[in-house]
DNA sequence: TCTGATTATCTTAGTAACTAAGATATCATC
DNA sequence: GATGATATCTTAGTTACTAAGATAATCAGA
């Protein structure tokens, strides 16, 4: 990535009014997507929470309620609600650890989840197109700042649990 | 933009496959960021809910209850909790509007906000800096990128609302 | 190999945010 | 002024969530 800033007294002020419009669009974003989720979840008979843990499943390997715990910041026993309903719904199964059974491992039902995802590609035809669009250095771009930008909200999370209250 | 693809038959497999980790990043640095915002939260005595709407409130003119129902999904008997919350906060007041009895305008105590604005600045000072070093051109293609993002989540919304149960 | 400490998940009891439905008050229209 | 629509609030009831503890398996040390 080129991040060339010729200015050494530090960004304009044009500069910062655009970067905070970023941080308001991306913001903004995120919230639909969030509003997207919840509509999409109470279609499948789910919560959001569930939905966001199902896809916390499908992301990672051999994912524990522990695990799930830990990432989505909810107590154990939340976890265990949420697993009852997204198992009860059919879209894992809960496997127990052979080798250390007080571990349970949460299996993915790959068919089932391939049906949410085709609901995914119908709803977002359009956007999928879009993004074909962008050439391979754009999508480099993209693809860095979103690093950056889940970076970024993992730290200020640790920073902020580390201030003083 | 340029939005150039030499190739007619489509995009490749290989940039297929990185739109769909973009997508996946993207749906990542949403999850942390939303995790941050719950912990933010909690600091302030408040609710992820009240937070979203806070912000809402800030970014608009003349926010009323029915419009923060409107733009969350939530129901009114829910959104009055919320105003409620943050009122009691002292984030906002609420004003009757003198033309319309009926309307409650929602405004936004400024010096409150700025304590969350210092918050967060604090917790976010490296990726503050890291924005800065981006370009006007990355910075206009990442503006860009957001609000096509922001526009294809409500699109998405509301194809999906649209659609059969 | 027994004992105690640790770990992973689940259970239980209680809280509070949320929904659905309706009440209240104001505005607009005839 | 009566009727219907609109904006917010209220009420009753549901349920996802937290906190604390129970259960059960594993690990570490003597």
């Amino acid at each position: 990535m080129s991040v060339k800033n010729e200015d050494l007294s530090g960004p304009s002020a044009d500069h910062l009014a655009r970067i905070e419009q970023l941080e308001r669009k991306i913001r903004a974003a995120n919230a639909q997507r969030t509003l997207y989720g919840g509509v999409l979840a109470s279609k499948l008979g789910m919560h959001q929470t569930d939905l966001e843990c199902l896809f916390i499943i499908t992301l990672g390997d051999k994912v524990t309620p522990g695990m799930l715990a830990q990432e989505t910041g909810l107590t154990t026993g939340a976890i265990t609600g949420v697993v009852d309903r997204i198992e009860r719904a059919g879209y894992i199964r809960r496997v127990r650890d052979t080798n250390d059974r007080r571990r349970v491992f949460l299996e993915p039902v790959m068919h089932r989840i391939d049906e949410i995802r085709a609901i995914n590609r119908r709803t977002n035809r359009a956007w999928i197109e879009e993004l074909g669009r962008y050439s391979e250095a754009e999508l480099e771009l993209l693809l860095d700042f979103a690093d950056r930008n889940y970076e970024a909200a993992v730290n200020a999370t640790i920073a902020l649990r580390q201030e003083a209250d």
